[in-house]
DNA sequence: CTGAAAGCGCTTACAG
DNA sequence: CTGAAAGCGCTTACAG
């Protein structure tokens, strides 16, 4: 391997001289600076960021933590973070928590890991990153899973209670709003729902996004239109039914995810209901699959890679210490719709 | 931020003996070793990886290239290298190289970027990684693209030219065969093959498969049966329409990928022919929309998750240098059919 | 414009 | 069983 001293010694200088020219930190002579480049060419000098990172107390380096890689939104949030940290020179070390093998979504079980939890932040912190990018696996509340740390962190695609921690996340009122308000135009009234589970604060802004705009287009609110669903397949299947066979069927549903959307679909198929022609259906997410639903499902698609150059822009903003440095410590990025064939516009 | 040498003073012992019960690499005393370790635990210690690793010229930390994180193979490589890694104590260094956007499957542009890759590797290096996995986009030749370095790689979802390189990859010939074979044992004897493109090599292995499996079963090979496609869904959709407008129409079609199966489920749909009943249809891959296909998509499951752990197993072996160093140097994984309902069994 | 020297936080032969 | 000391490859005040 090859170091500074070995430059050093071919170009008569110093190593602090070829130290300077490589990182420009000193007035150095056209001349010597040519000298020592042309050497460093030669002898296709790499240097050594372990030695910088020892004396520099910086590594250039942000730990990523997500709760499950295979989950579909973590790809993409990472991409985005990459994205933005290759232009800033910094490198990620990705840590994966593989949170759905290891507790399956029995969050209340988070506690029997969290042993684990802290070995790999620590692991983390050992290695001297300069800051950490947490990725929850769905939208819930993640405070104290990462302890009190002496290193800048944001959170992503999850939330915490304390307002001091940065956080990016997609707006969820607003996009169920959308939604909502994009079936009203359509010239649907009798709306429904399948939620996510009740307890989750998810739902709840959904709810609230489309009480709003069943409310700003002056229709009544109808509970016999929402059913809880528990973001899986099968409940949208379920509910789908329900919903179809009580008498006030509505014209439009609106599922909160597009798993329970697929389950929509299906249950409508074998019922003889068309979709769109009888009953339109809206979802939530974007998944890769929902294009290959039948018909091809309308859905909300997450600003995912937004939110990972969001999150990797704040944290670096603070690591670097820039002037610009965020005001806003609770960001949410707006959704978009993608209209496809499962809604009909009856007007 | 505390030190070794905090924690010395602390505990009036030297540096060095500290060191020793970190490391368990001399013989302390008990008492010794409970004073220190007593320090450690109320000080919080958590050690510096980047000094360590300087002395000891070791990272613990691998280089993962992966082509494109968003393509649907990555995730589920990228996590089964974390669950070897992890257990082994190593960490990952993520370098995406987005060659999705960057070239969007122009591959023979791949030179406009081959600075930036290098680049890409040269940065992993200074930060001296112990090893590189790469991992490629789809299967194909990935020669000479990361250099010649004096670090082990393993190249996985991609393969060289270079004999002396590690590379593991899914068995596609075997794959091929096992979904030909399938169909054949289902009572089908007009199979048609909807390829990728001819010049892949994936293409190549999958025809031989499909052929041998024909030739095993004494049936014959029928060139009309073989339409040529370019993975794409609009592709699958057009070869199918030829297919079933030709005059000896095939029972089956063998889609060499889900994409293009869906198009052939699409036209099928369009021509009034129900798959399965009068058509059957097989893909490759098991994409997640593939359950969501109507009928639900018969196929062939990648061993993603797999590769990345034996990857990993491999490139940390070498790093390691145990003694069951891995002498097969191109591993190759067996798929698994997942039985759905796109295919008739007519016997 | 350039160099000698200290020091970042560890590990490890060597000596006792 | 334990410590003094060197050294990993850099950067950076300081002096000249």
């Amino acid at each position: 391997m090859v170091t500074l001293k070995d430059i050093a010694d071919r170009a008569n200088v110093s190593s602090a001289t070829v130290s300077y020219v490589l990182n420009n930190s000193a007035q150095i002579s056209k001349e010597t600076r040519e000298k020592v480049l042309k050497i460093v060419e030669e002898l296709d000098y790499k240097g050594n960021k372990i030695a910088k990172s020892l004396r520099t107390n910086k590594t250039n380096t942000i730990g990523v933590i997500v709760e499950d890689m295979t989950v579909f939104n973590s790809p993409k949030i990472i991409d985005g973070i990459n994205e933005y940290v290759e232009q800033k020179e910094f490198h990620i070390i990705l840590s994966n928590l593989r949170l759905n093998k290891k507790i399956n979504n029995k969050f209340k079980e988070i506690g029997t890991i969290s042993l684990e939890i802290e070995k790999n932040i620590n692991d983390l912190l050992g290695r001297q990153i300069d800051g950490i990018i947490y990725i929850g696996e769905h939208p819930r509340d993640v405070t104290d899973i990462v302890g009190s740390i002496d290193k800048p962190v944001v959170y992503t695609y999850c939330y915490t209670s304390r307002e001091d921690d940065y956080k990016v996340n997609y707006d969820d009122k607003e996009a169920a709003y959308q939604a909502t308000n994009y079936l009203i135009e359509a010239g649907h009234e009798e709306i429904a729902v399948i939620s996510g589970l009740i307890d989750s604060y998810t739902t709840h802004l959904r709810l609230q996004g489309y009480q709003q705009a069943l409310a700003d287009n002056n229709l009544v609110f109808n509970p016999a239109y929402i059913k809880t669903g528990d973001w899986t397949y099968e409940t949208g299947y379920k509910q789908c039914k329900e919903l179809l066979t009580q008498k006030n069927k509505p014209t439009a549903i609106f599922a909160f995810n597009d798993l329970m959307a697929a389950g929509v679909i299906e249950a409508a198929a074998e019922m003889g209901i068309d979709v769109p022609e009888e009953i339109s259906v809206i979802g939530f997410d974007n998944r890769e699959f929902s294009s290959f639903c039948k018909p091809k499902l309308t859905t909300i698609a997450l600003p995912l890679w937004e939110m990972g150059i969001k999150s990797a822009q704040i944290l670096i903003n603070i690591i670097n210490e820039e002037q610009s440095r965020e005001e806003v410590k609770d960001v949410k990025l707006e959704c978009n719709l993608i209209e496809r064939e499962s809604i009909l516009k009856i007007n």
